[in-house]
DNA sequence: CTACATGCAAAATCTTTGCACCCCG
DNA sequence: CGGGGTGCAAAGATTTTGCATGTAG
């Protein structure tokens, strides 16, 4: 698991955002951000606190919850919050805007990026007079294999006329 | 507070609700009903709370909890989530679909509808195969006043040429 | 009378904080 | 050295659950 030398500039711009705010380097983050990189998809805090408690049982959950909110404020990393609660974290750096479709079967997590929609956001927001700072579209629903699985299973179940 | 006249329709609706699901109808849930209605806007649990509860000192968290997952159910109230962890509900029943635009500054919620914007979305999932159930989009901002505001003080600002 | 409803307190979850100790710069 | 960093345990905050008791149907 090497992924040091593609990453390089992502620790840069760490160490550069450390620097540049009176922050220190430290061995955590270092190795916090290496395995936040070498995750793909949409974590959530214990995702990684499990991954790197195996292999570094010396750093904590807290440690973890700190680089994370570093992270994002370093502009590396961006926080999501799905309706379950939990907050995950996903790539930021070289990593464009986009929103999210959330399987609420399998829980797989779809991005996409529509500039008419958001064209159409910045008019609607402007008809208001509202100064726009972020925003969030998640559309919740069934993905492809899911929604053949469950057909699928109608079929079954139309077969054997009932079911449970 | 006899709001009661003109909400006939929605305590009927309750009522339809609980009775065809081997539900019962209690004199909480009726009072629960009765102020969520008298409220207006995106309460979270500890609005409603506060003001039942001094009314009705009887009347306890969990209650209104579970009162609200009911109205949820019987598609009178419908639960939202803005970025603050609580979860807030609105007015469902005779209130038709809509989105958020929240106000980072002095919290106010406004609400948007955009059918171009809910096509568009229906065209992306439609794409993926995605088929959606719900979906949810936020605009976080600052709203005309507190931008007004916000600009004001920049110029008390620069005319004082430093501050703080 | 039975099953659902209620209310309190305790539990469960996720996240943040207090504090003693460590380490980077 | 000093000020940030870390890790553990404890605290916070919101929501859910267990259980004994009340009550609608």
């Amino acid at each position: 698991m090497t992924a040091g030398k593609e990453r390089r500039e992502e620790f840069d711009v760490l160490d550069e955002y450390l620097s540049k705010n009176g922050l220190k380097h430290s061995k955590q983050r270092e190795t916090i951000l290496q395995h936040f990189l070498e995750t793909s998809g949409h974590m959530t805090v214990d995702d990684l606190y499990r991954v790197i408690h195996r292999k570094h049982p010396g750093i904590g959950r807290t440690t973890i919850y700190r680089a994370l909110k570093v992270f994002c404020d370093a502009q590396l990393a961006d926080a999501i919050e799905l309706r379950d609660g939990l907050t995950r974290f996903e790539h930021k750096f070289r990593h464009a805007h986009h929103d999210h479709m959330i399987c609420v079967e399998c829980g797989t997590i779809l991005e996409f990026v529509s500039p008419d929609i958001e064209r159409l956001q910045d008019e609607i927001a402007d008809a208001y007079g509202f100064d726009i700072e972020s925003h969030r579209h998640q559309i919740f629903g069934r993905c492809q294999k899911c929604t053949r699985l469950q057909s699928l299973q109608n079929k079954k179940r139309k077969k054997k006329t009932s079911r449970a």
